[in-house]
DNA sequence: AATGAATGAGCATTCATTCAT
DNA sequence: GATGAATGAATGCTCATTCAT
């Protein structure tokens, strides 16, 4: 297991070995001295990049949601005019991120904030900024005549409910095998969409 | 904390100690000591009726499961001819009976089966009978020609992400604290029909 | 180190073995898993039987205190009639418990009460009850005309600081080699008797 | 807490720093990071001017033991012909240094020598210079016909014993909350010299 | 003169489980 | 049907110390 090759930067190394360890065991099983083992170094080593276990995951979780919300903006920055375009895609890009990203996901979104003990917990109200996102395009796809809401914030909370929804049964392959995770991703996106845009006759764009 | 009343279902006791101890504390937190102590037993005890650990968790899955499939035959028994009414109220159900019973939805939705050693892993195909309930509210629909639906097994896993991704953020109190649960529940209850109705026209009947 | 002999006292084993140790390596210096290996069980094994390192140790003062306790009304009961004889039996029996139960006394009297974390503060006070042994000696030998107090308690207490001081630097062995400890000893008692006893014109019944 | 101010002597920062440490937590809390941390230095930094952990205790228990022979030559230099005066004056002396300067008593009198491994047990010995002092005083006063005593050693480790009692149990805060600490330390001086004092008559001179 | 990186040994405590009774 | 006694493995964390720079 030792690899010990990335001489001077530990720190990113036991970042990188945590969120894989993350993926493969779970957040419940993670120890220190797993992830000492993993790396190649002693366990006391981490406490020298880290206070304690919590702050080793504060930081996973500080960097996912960065990381999201990249993505997010990333997204709707190649659909600068088409609100329809640009929900669409941060719905896409959200259900990427988590399954390309399980180990931040799982941190980040599946945990109960009050069982991590000692972490802040507004600090999860960063995840807002990302739920801001989604409620931003609805209100301009509302705007633009597009979409119905009674309330943007709602209904963001509900198009994040979906998505959420789905990402966490994939990742937890609660799925049927016999459903292509692509089919179901792309049903997701256009059921959720269908949610929020107005009913335009009987042609359904989706 | 000794009650040893329950003269005689020791087996019945355990179980319920449990899910309230999982309540309160979750699964992370929970212990055979724990609830042996809650129960006034000695942990000892709890084996004389469950083989370990696990296998007192899957029975509580099996329960869980058992109860919301009562739970969604009972909503749906209460619509057996409008198709719509019959989707509303299965995903009323769904949503409450997983804020009712966090407990048995932790344990039966939230946890990765990979993760919980020595069960196999096709039990949680159960749960897909409670799909099946979905589905076929679907088919139903479809055939009677107010849904639409490429599959309608798709169609029911893309609706239960929907309600899932609802009760697991509501649980994990991720919802912002501005807006009600109630509206919330109902929004993410139309949202989802409004994805598999057909669209009729301008009227929304939601 | 295995002994297991004395099968079915554990407890009364476990509270032996780390008086041993203690008057061996002293408190700082000693862990559960030190005890328990002593005594050729587990490090659990102890936890079955103690709550916690403090219990153990709390169980080990208040044995320490009944038994200083005992041993003062022993010495005072020789002596009914005679308040200078029994002082002397009562500051002497003190100094002998002191030496021979060095255990027992470092950790009843050679702690900062406030660096024994999570004992209540107030059972020190038990300490009392054998301060008010000495008071109560002091005050009968004032009442026959014996002794000269200005308040018994205090009297009693530097009565108590001489011998404490007596004990702990034998204890800690800092007396002077070259000094015999059974004169040392002697002298203290004599020197403690003197400061209480009322002066009686030339003789020194010492 | 960085101070860096005591520019080229981190040495004598350290030491000072380590007091007050003891003074504050005492000898069991104190690491070596702690220091470190209290100074703004780098633990690595210690050990270029102390050798290890003892060496840097052991310099304060000399510093100790110096600054208390100097308390008690200044004290006894206030009264050079009364020895009666002399002593007290060394007793008051000695029980002020002790309670005004707890971080150096703690050390130098309340730890066992044979378990500060790898301190030569004989530097305790310096110990006795200040017994000196003390066996000085008694000897003079007994050449002045003022004092009684078999053996001036013996006498001085007795008083020392009294005195050492009386710092140690004011230290540990298991002095009667009743008792104010003056009157206990005014009495305890008084008992000390009561016993070594020459019976003179009725009269009691303290 | 000062440091960052690293470690092995140790700590108190908890856990699921086994076994003889 | 129920238990007390026992344990090995694990956990997060702290400590004094070393070494190369």
């Amino acid at each position: 297991m030792a690899e010990r090759t990335t001489n001077g930067d530990l720190r990113r190394l036991i970042l990188d070995t945590t969120r894989h360890l993350l993926v493969e065991d779970g957040y419940a099983a993670l120890s220190m001295r797993k992830i000492a083992r993993a790396i190649g170094y002693s366990a006391t080593s981490i406490y020298l990049h880290f206070e304690n276990k919590d702050a080793l995951f504060h930081t996973l979780i500080d960097e996912g949601m960065e990381r999201l919300l990249e993505t997010l903006k990333a997204a709707e920055g190649r659909h600068p005019d088409d609100p329809v375009a640009r929900l669409r895609a941060l719905c896409q890009a959200y259900i990427l991120f988590g399954l390309e990203s399980p180990e931040y996901y799982e941190i980040m979104f599946m945990l109960h904030p009050e069982r991590m003990a000692r972490y802040p917990a507004d600090k999860f109200r960063r995840a807002r900024r990302n739920l801001d996102v989604l409620a931003a395009a609805v209100s301009d796809g509302e705007a633009q005549g597009v979409m119905q809401t009674d309330n943007a914030r709602v209904s963001a909370s509900v198009i994040w409910a979906s998505l959420h929804g789905a990402v966490s049964l994939l990742m937890a392959r609660r799925i049927d095998i016999r459903i292509e995770h692509e089919d179901l991703i792309e049903e997701v996106v256009a059921h959720t969409l269908r949610g929020v845009l107005l009913s335009s006759g009987t042609t359904d764009p989706l």
